[in-house]
DNA sequence: AGTTAATCGAGACGGTACGTCTGGTCTTTAA
DNA sequence: TTAAAGACCAGACGTACCGTCTCGATTAACT
């Protein structure tokens, strides 16, 4: 997000504060988790209630979507490790990564709305696909692969479609509800036990 | 979304014209398709491109946000009757009918955009839910009902999970994908077998 | 100042409201007279003493400038009658009339400044000598053609020299003095009978 | 202009670089001459023209007027000694020494900015005075008084008054006249002329 | 030769105003 | 009563300056 030079150069003037910038996010996640909506956002009531002037935000960000995305970057909690013990394990856990825990949680109603906004600026979504999503994809991508080593997956078929499965019905879960009500841990293990078993009925 | 008067009363005055109302539908499609981004639109710039005052938008709707429900109900194509052959036929014509088909595809960022912004408005996601989502899942509740009932699928299962085991990875490549490469009506074949017969291999 | 239509025209949509436009000329004569410098004046802070939008000003206004201009017109006091006794009587009303008296003496700090500012805007300026400033002219030199015309004043003598010896010594009192002392109702007489008798001794 | 210390101290560290000083006086009047008008000229943009700091600029001058001030002091022409070979001689020398001539005509709208800005600042329009006006001022006294003296003139005259009568034609010529057309060297005469004699018939 | 201290260009900082645009509401004339 | 037009208050937009404040790098004079 810094643009302000490429490193080597001996960089002139004040530095920027890195104090403000923390100021800055804290100040979004603050009037989100107020009950504002993400419409009520405004670049001046960020910075009335970040204490900074509003040039201070444009030499950072280039609008408020470029914001949205470190908002939501700063709150993303890093991938635990995978257990290691199992397919079924693994997969769980990678399933279970995409639900909102810990800092993520503070207002479940703000990702819900910086995601939904950030659906109508494409480069930004792409942004965080490849900041955000697509790493855990890979991880996910990883798991699976050792699963069709191992033989416990079938080999024909295709990674891309079963990711899309494991991670789509959570993440639907997740973001779309109108209810709101969010997934708890179990929901993880039906999801991946529901997809490797299939839905026939045992033979 | 017509607040005009309870009817049988007699109506007096000068009627609302019907013309004017599908002007402005029509305004809001034709800027979206010609790419203008779902947050450069404004009352002032629908009313300047339908011709039309902007207190006879507001006569009709709340806001820019209730007009946009209008919109999206407008393109949406009715559910096609079930082929009713077979289990997987009548789910796969299920998942399939999610995918943006006919006029729903006149563009589809259009939709892509309105669904973003409608998640912003709780009030319109779940207004959306109730005259769009919920009938079709409920169609699906009674194409997986009649399965369990044959003995096609286990009886052991949460409807509702399948239901979104089936429906959100369609969804997701609907929607969300950045590269916005729809996806074609094989896609539904493949998520209704993976589901079916799940990752374990073939014993 | 007005400038919405070529007259004729049917003039559609809700008119102007001239109290409004009172309204905006009130609040930067009380903002002056309040002892803010014209510096301090901004389009913003004149908006939220009137209790206007900014909007407003600028649909009448092309900015602060021409916003001036109407503003000292509108405290000008209208040239008063000349007594037409002698030629020293109306010269000397001539030249008073230089002076600031009446409404527009509400805050000669006020006429001062925006002289001033106005200096800036050559545009302005000239508006300025063309609305207020060369009517009076052209009444001195009604006065001395007359003058020349009774044989009391030299026929080779340049009118428009004439009017500035006996306009500019008052003018330059009036707004160029540091100490802002104005000058009384006694000062035009003596200009005036110095510049007909000249600083010659009398022979 | 310079804060820096009171002399005789020993003065510490790095000296205040002279040609920066220059190079940021030789700016504005660059910019001026470029046709920038003086509202258009803010320190950020004279220091950017200078090649200069903006905390440079504020360590000499407390703002933009006292700037201007010596902007204005660096191109004034020093009074050139008077004829003294007769009275009119010297009042023609005087009156014509108002006009703008030499390194102060490099640009007439400079200075008539300048001057128009100046008057918005009464310290600095007071501080020009003395500078300036009015060491012109005791000249042009000396000069009556010794016409005085001589018989040349009445004695029972405002020399104040008389003071005024001479100068303020010139000045307003060359700061006040819209268009803008500098009075030639013929007008000292004229007025001086026309002041001298009176405006009533040769008897 | 090293220390001290004010200077330099650069540019970040919290503010305020700019002139434009939109949101909703209100007020006019015409149909 | 509705329609189109457009004025109205409010307030956000992104830019430009204000005057102050750090930065690292000079540049003397004083140790």
């Amino acid at each position: 997000m810094d643009h302000q030079h490429k490193d080597g150069e001996p960089r002139r003037g004040r530095p920027r504060s890195e104090a403000v910038e923390r100021q800055i996010l804290e100040a979004v996640i603050v009037l989100l988790e107020e009950g504002v909506p993400l419409a009520g956002l405004s670049i001046e009531r960020i910075a009335r209630t970040a204490g900074v002037g509003k040039a201070t935000i444009y030499r950072r960000w280039a609008g408020k979507e470029e914001l949205y995305v470190e908002v939501v970057q700063s709150m993303e909690s890093p991938s635990p490790p995978l257990p290691g013990d199992s397919l079924r394990g693994d997969l769980v856990a990678t399933v279970d990564n995409v639900r909102l825990r810990g800092a993520a949680k503070r207002s479940s109603a703000l990702l819900h709305n910086v995601f939904a906004q950030m659906q109508s600026y494409p480069k930004l979504w792409s942004k965080y696909h490849s900041l955000v999503v697509d790493p855990r994809r890979r991880v996910l991508d990883e798991v699976l692969r050792r699963g069709i080593a191992n033989g416990e997956i079938r080999a024909d078929i295709d990674l891309d479609l079963v990711g899309d499965l494991l991670v789509a019905p959570m993440l639907v879960r997740t973001l779309w509800r109108p209810d709101a009500e969010l997934p708890g841990p179990e929901v993880a293990e039906r999801i991946v036990d529901a997809v490797l078993e299939g839905l026939r009925p045992v033979r």
